[in-house]
DNA sequence: AAATACCAACTTCCATACAAGTTGACAAGC
DNA sequence: GCTTGTCAACTTGTATGGAAGTTGGTATTT
């Protein structure tokens, strides 16, 4: 989103919990407001002019993406980010894309590749000269547009809760690693896929989704504090 | 959940929302209210005699779960059951649980083996004297347990909501398809475990988790208005 | 008869007041 | 010093009134 409505005062006309879902989600997400921080209804009433009302049912909107944590009578926190969800997350999407890659690959055409050659040019410009959040904008397209080439449209906005966690380690984490390695493993797909062979696409894809596995202990050690669950790791 | 709570008037003391959340949930996926029926928060805080506020808060985390479609001053309603989202459920479903089946079986121990038996047998029990409701619940557990060998318990929690759907159909349709074929299925992917043989494994899951895309049609001609989407079928 | 204007009865949305529980500071007593 | 009791200031939870918008029936007008 742009930054117009995170002046933290005016809001549009019309419904006000959508925009401010929209708002707060974009804000825990880029790490504005940090894992562990305490919010509360009042405090962004005042802050954006409304009811505590509205806040308190965006609260509950972003209760169910594991955004905040409501304790009664306790207060309200940003969810400190659960590493056992952002490794099912990561097993399950291996799964899936996997299975995506394979029929993606059966149906290649020509102009399909064609298009897949074009997203992972932009994505070696942007790297150079765009910002860490327009990489990972292209990123998400990139697996995006394999599901629709694979007949998988829907796939990606079922998952799209599941990825949040996914989301947040790679906006904390955005400047300690380099794209050109996602890049270079995403070429290697579409290699596979221009050759017709599904196993090594799969096989690609799975071990390039396997690389949250081993940047993952790092992010953590660096910000022990911005994450849960860390035992499990070890 | 027990009937306890079912006759439409006295909720426990303690929080509301949480108890409605689960009983207004339950009634709807399983099939009490059903699918294009209009609700409206007066209607149940007159019936659990509570105010308007706590019902509300319940619809939003329904619409969270896509149980209820909230119109902004034309009304609440429970959703029609998706096609799409049974059917990318059905396919993440199948992508997921062939990697879990074939890590599980390079785990498989006698043990394990012994107890995944003694489920299949409770199945062929259940489904001879229980409820079609009470299979369900044996069914759900089975593939639990074989996410739990292969050491991803997690992954049955975070798919619960991807999930749902998918239990609507079954509930609307349980008398229409008889469990015997189901529990053959799990059957054989045991048989497969326990000669170590995860290819196959796999494939008998995922031959198993397709066998709601033979159903589903039937499903829907028998009752066109429960469900939405109807066109992605053919 | 048919189209239109009106309006009463509904709905969800928001604001506000109060209820109920938690927490931490601070003073009293051991 | 250390524990304990008190209480004021917070938090979220619930109730209720009114605002804003939709809907469908009913007169009114053409």
């Amino acid at each position: 989103m742009t930054d117009s409505n995170r002046d933290m005062t005016t809001l549009k006309d019309g419904a006000v919990v959508p925009q401010l879902h929209l708002i707060l989600r974009d804000r825990i997400v880029t790490g504005d407001l940090i894992p562990g921080q305490r919010v509360s209804e009042t405090e962004f009433a005042k802050a954006y002019s409304i009811s505590r009302q509205p806040v308190r049912e965006t609260f509950i909107k972003l209760a169910e993406e594991d955004l905040v944590v409501v304790k009664p009578q306790r207060g309200t926190f940003v969810t400190r980010i659960s590493v056992p969800a952002v490794l099912t997350a990561r097993f399950i999407r291996e799964a899936v894309e996997a299975d995506i890659v394979r029929i993606a690959t059966d149906r290649a055409t020509p102009d399909i590749i064609a298009k897949l050659d074009i997203a992972v040019e932009q994505q070696r410009i942007t790297a150079k000269s765009g910002t860490p959040a327009e990489f990972m904008q292209l990123d998400q397209a990139f697996h995006h547009q394999l599901a629709e080439f694979a007949g998988k449209r829907d796939v990606t906005n079922y998952l799209r809760v599941l990825n949040i966690p996914v989301n947040r380690v790679r906006n904390i984490s955005a400047r300690q690693f380099s794209p050109d390695r996602l890049i270079a493993q995403h070429a290697k797909i579409v290699d596979e896929m221009r050759k017709h062979n599904p196993t090594a696409a799969m096989e690609q894809m799975r071990a390039h989704l396997r690389e949250i596995n081993i940047d993952l202990p790092h992010i953590v050690k660096a910000n022990p504090d911005f994450f849960e669950g860390t035992e499990t790791l070890s």
